[in-house]
DNA sequence: GTAAAAAAGATAGTAAAACTATCAAAAATA
DNA sequence: TATTTTTGATAGTTTTACTATCTTTTTTAC
């Protein structure tokens, strides 16, 4: 049996939800091929409406800007990926083995999902390699807090971090670890893509070196964490 | 005796050097404090030009757009950040010192420099947090990049790669290690300021935090590294 | 099956942003 | 003092980012 997955959005990032028309899905469908072709900064709601025989107004009656757009698909990812990653580590109990599973999730390619028929993961996933950050890096980060509309990706912060407590309960850092894997799993690879000589990857360009990297910061940290407690009780 | 610091810009990042006349150093300037207060997004020549009483023709004349202009800014950040770095770890030999020192002057919040008059580099440090990877997340990073507008940048890392190697010259990952402490110095006092849930400091909103929790990534990963390679040896 | 409501299409228009061009005045320099 | 360079003042173009309105089509409700 075919199953489909469907994502409950937060009902600030758009007018009207997209996932209930035909007009609406293409507008997300073809809003991530042309941001992910022509990056953000110079995609507009007017090349967006020709690629879908639709006209702008007819786009800013789903979506406030394409600000709000873009927050809306990168809040798509990050609630479909939450998705993932608690179907990929159900059922296994060792949290070192369940950080490996989500950092492999995190770094590798994403392959397109067809349970989502208007969504090419894959290209979302490169968009939230070289647009992610856009979404809260602005001077309304706050009040865009305040709407919830960063909720999905907290949400997967604790997810991970929760999970990196489990390994040790008494590690200091594991919000601020879990918020540099996740971003860091993305910088990396763009630095890897375009500006190699930020990385130690550039001869490979492969994500598999990206994995191992991230590995040993995070094992190396918590473990050590675990050295130095048991230092102290002797 | 007074000193006064003066950077050797890339000329690509301007048409006509702001550095050798009073209405370049006066954009430089008040562009400072203008992205700083409204956001790179909402910045634009006609406000800069209203604000420094010229028109928007003439900043022009110095800057091909509102991009290069913040490119230029930061790559005179990294410029005066290293040499701010090279300065202070002179005659150390300790690399763990030098470490140390660097991940504090990447985190700390910087104070105004007096020996560069038309600068204000507390201002710009909140800047290279806010929209650092504005720099670089684009889509023509990679003619940017050939017109090694980020080498001030690709510079810094190196300089901390390759104390991390002098540390440990079998660490694997000096490169992305670097480019994460860099980065993560921003990103994590961005997130204490603004999505505290992200990091694990939102009790003290403090620097010192982030200076700890970098410290213990870096450190244990390199000890790590160590210590696996001396197991090897048995 | 028809009326009412909602969504989409078509068209037009505005304000601001992102530039480019031109010419005169002022300042620097030779 | 003449010449070159820089600045100021003004104007204009194209594109972006929207808003408004009216008509047609589609959906839903009874």
């Amino acid at each position: 049996m075919k199953h489909s997955l469907r994502m409950k959005m937060n009902e600030s990032l758009f007018l009207r939800d997209p996932e209930l028309s035909e007009l609406g899905k293409k507008i997300v469908k073809y809003s991530v091929q042309l941001i992910n072709k022509q990056g953000f900064e110079s995609f507009t709601f007017k090349k967006l409406a020709e690629s879908i025989g639709t006209t702008e107004a007819g786009v800013y009656r789903y979506f406030e800007n394409k600000h709000r757009l873009l927050v809306y698909l990168i809040s798509w990812y990050w609630g479909w990926l939450e998705f993932q990653i608690v179907f990929q580590i159900n059922n296994i109990d060792d949290p070192v083995i369940k950080l490996k599973k989500i950092i492999t999730i995190l770094s590798k390619n994403i392959e397109d999902d067809k349970s989502t028929e208007h969504v090419n993961e894959s290209l979302l996933h490169q968009i939230i390699i070289s647009e992610g950050s856009k979404a809260y890096l602005t001077n309304h980060v706050k009040k865009d807090n305040k709407q919830h509309l960063f909720k999905p990706y907290k949400d997967l912060c604790k997810l991970i971090g929760d999970i990196i407590l489990e390994y040790n309960p008494k590690y200091k850092y594991s919000r601020s670890l879990a918020s540099t894997i996740i971003e860091m799993a993305h910088l990396q690879n763009f630095f890897m893509q375009h500006l190699p000589s930020l990385t130690d990857f550039a001869a490979t360009k492969s994500e598999d070196d990206i994995i191992s990297f991230l590995n040993d910061l995070v094992f190396s940290s918590i473990k050590n964490a675990e050295l130095q407690q048991s230092n102290k009780k002797k």
